[in-house]
RNA sequence: GCCGACGUAGCUCAGAUGGCCAGAGCAGCUGAUUCGUAAUCAGCAGGUCGCGGGUUCGAAUCCCGCUGUCGGCUCCA
């Protein structure tokens, strides 16, 4: 007998060889079949694998994220099969779970080819495979005999995953007429699953390198209960109807034009005005910490990019220089403002006394970025950074980045930002090919991110390679609508830069010293920021409340008179008013355009009159009730309040 | 750049198997209606069917190229 303890920490005894699925039915058959795997002493295995010594058991079901996973991947299993099925030699890459689903990466058969309109004809396959509750058989084999399958099978995918792995840790799934190469765990048995739904096709790369061959890798989805699948494809529908590009059109905020240029955004009267509330709300914040405002040009000479690099690394991935009738003259777009403010650090001798010097500028950049990338206002090839750059003595590097987490935070707190991710971004810790300075200074400036964060308080994530090829980084990440990850705010120390541009200080001492840099943008670009602000807010912060589009309607003539005296009473110079009456001819046409607009609508009728109310009605939101005209005017200023929180 | 899908009036979309002068709703314009309040009534206007080739007696509908958008991959100073 074993003794097996359960999260409560109580413990029961079993025969030795029980499995997890042994244990649910002990407990109760209903719960036997939600079980798709086992944590045993804390690792995640096979509902149906034998547990022969003591342990701490932990039973999953789809809910939990560890079942989720063991199901999703076995509907990848599932996926292959099908695949095999209706393309016979197929070759197979690699089948994850991913955040919402799986997919699976296939090199289809000579001349092969699939599209969306064969989805349906494979879901069916799925699940009738699926209902043949067949078992996912593990089994343990060794390299030689890994190899010698796939081989047989022809799968240089699948090969090259196994010369990768060691000898004595290879397993093989197998459910009905398809094993797999597969660490597991898995469902019992492919009953389990009763919806599934093929979501898209993509090319991926294997290996993720873009010199390898491109796979077509199939994105599906797939549940226990047709409900819950139905309920997930609802919930997509919900998140597109967020999304900022569909909000920026119907609330004529930004828009593209073939003509101007893809990538290239057109701001709308009303998308200006609140990317202007952003930016005099940042620069507000700047001032207060002794941020001062530059201005530079779009574009620099290209002499200036060769000095700080970025013309070797990304020169002929750019727009491509601009030549004048100087033969000998070339410019570049501005792909970035440091250059143009190491310019402006260098203009003068500077000072120990002078630092931290923290220059600020809303500056237009322009990147050339593949045509693939592109993304609404997220990824586009003209954008405006909420730049600046800190210049400091390397002591000061730590304080001054505490200083510009605060601002981040402080951001999104008051624009009530939900969920961000901290990233530390350092350098591959194989590769370290594609960054330039020293490896001093590198970890010099990696040290001083790592202890800001800390003392910070800021709960972090690490990736490696993803630093900048200058230095590394904190950057702080927001999902949009659809879930997918943007960065925002940045905070980069940079040593690079000020080496190349032989940047100075006289320090204390009376010697000549090397500032340091800090790059750093809280919202990232005003494009991307305003993306994903509308995205969250969409819905719950009345985006297009500005101050001067309240209405007051009385309903005819006869109340004009206390219409006006509600007036007088509201006089309040945020709210534009409208009065419509027929003598002034202004008519049911502007009311109709106006409503579209116009947030509050008050009506001012006989039944207002006797009680002395006006009656409110909110867009979107139905009618408010009648209200005291002072109790209105509370509500409005409320609201009002809320819309320039962000500025004051 | 790569894989896949898509591209019809300002917007949302209809237009099997190629064939009467390309349709609807909303928005716009004109006029009527003044109606407790997001779709009042009548009329008008609005489209090189993304662009360019080709097949055909005939193409928005089929083929090719380009371009843009969307979903991914790679990239993201």
């Amino acid at each position: 007998m074993i003794k097996i303890t359960f999260p409560d920490l109580s413990v029961r005894e079993y025969e030795a060889g029980i499995t997890g699925l042994g244990v649910a039915e002990s407990i109760s058959p209903r719960l036997a079949q939600d079980v798709v795997s086992v944590s045993v002493n804390g690792k995640v295995c096979d509902a149906t694998l034998p547990i022969t010594t003591d342990a701490a058991i932990k039973l999953h079901k789809f809910e939990d994220a560890e079942g989720q996973d063991a199901f999703w991947h076995s509907s990848a299993h599932l996926m292959a099969e099908a695949l095999e099925f209706f393309y016979p030699g197929v070759k197979l890459g690699i089948g994850p779970t991913i955040e919402n689903g799986f997919y699976y990466d296939v090199d289809l058969p000579e001349g092969a080819t699939i599209s969306d309109a064969d989805f349906a004809k494979i879901e069916q396959k799925m699940l009738e495979i699926a209902r043949g509750k067949h078992a996912y058989v593990r089994t343990e084999v060794s390299k030689a005999d890994a190899l010698a399958l796939f081989t047989q099978k022809e799968d240089p995918y699948k090969i090259e995953l196994i010369s990768d792995l060691t000898d004595g840790t290879i397993t093989l799934y197998t459910q009905n007429s398809f094993t797999d190469l597969c660490r597991g765990p898995h469902l019992p048995n492919t009953g389990f699953i009763k919806a599934v739904k093929l979501l898209s096709i993509a090319g991926a790369y294997w290996r993720g390198n873009e010199k390898n061959k491109q796979l077509t890798r199939i994105y599906a989805v797939s549940f226990p209960k047709q409900k819950l699948l139905a309920e997930h494809l609802e919930r997509l529908e919900e998140a597109k109807k967020r999304d900022h590009r569909r909000i920026g059109k119907e609330l004529e905020l930004f828009t593209f034009s073939k003509k101007v240029g893809m990538g290239l955004p057109l701001w709308l009267p009303r998308g200006a005005q609140l990317r202007d509330h952003l930016e005099q709300f940042l620069k507000k914040i700047q001032r207060q910490h002794g941020y001062e405002q530059v201005i530079t040009p779009h574009i620099g000479q290209k002499e200036l990019y060769v000095t700080s690099g970025h013309y070797a690394k990304y020169g002929k991935d750019s727009f491509q220089p601009i030549r004048t009738p100087d033969e000998n003259e070339e410019f570049l777009l501005k792909p970035m403002n440091c250059p143009h403010h190491c310019e402006i650090y260098a203009a003068r001798p500077r000072s120990y006394r002078d630092l931290p010097l923290r220059l600020a500028e809303f500056g237009t950049v322009y990147r050339y970025e593949q045509s693939g990338e592109l993304h609404g206002l997220t990824r586009v090839r003209g954008f405006t950074q909420d730049d600046a750059h800190i210049f400091c003595t390397p002591d000061q590097i730590k304080d001054e980045f505490k200083k510009v987490i605060d601002i981040i935070l402080y951001i999104f707190k008051v624009l009530d930002f939900p969920d961000f991710v901290a990233q530390i971004s350092l350098r591959d810790q194989h590769d370290r090919s594609k960054y330039i300075g020293s490896d001093e200074n590198w970890e010099k400036a990696e040290r001083a991110i790592i202890e800001a964060t800390q003392e910070k308080g800021l709960n972090t994530i690490t990736e490696y390679g993803e630093a900048a090829f200058y230095g590394p980084k904190l950057d702080f990440m927001v999902r949009d609508a659809i879930g997918r990850k943007w960065q925002l705010g940045t905070i980069q120390v940079d040593y690079n830069l000020p080496e190349r541009f032989e940047l100075e200080y006289i320090g204390s001492d009376d010697q000549r010293h090397r500032p340091v840099m800090i790059h750093r943008a809280p919202f990232g670009s005003m494009e991307r920021f305003v993306a994903v602000l509308i995205e969250h807010t969409a819905g719950k912060f009345p985006l297009w409340l500005t101050p001067d589009q309240a209405i007051i309607l009385p309903i005819s003539e006869k109340y004009h008179e206390y219409a006006e005296k509600v007036l007088k009473l509201l006089n309040n110079s945020e709210i534009r008013t409208l009065i419509d009456t027929r003598s002034e001819k202004i008519g049911r046409k502007i009311r109709d355009a106006e409503m579209k607009r116009i947030p509050y609508l008050l009506v001012v009728g006989e039944k207002e009159q006797e009680t002395g109310t006006i009656a409110v009605r909110k867009q979107g939101e139905g009618d408010q009730g009648s209200m005291m005209v002072e109790e209105f005017k509370e509500h409005i200023n409320k609201a009002i309040e809320d819309l320039l929180k962000p500025i004051n």
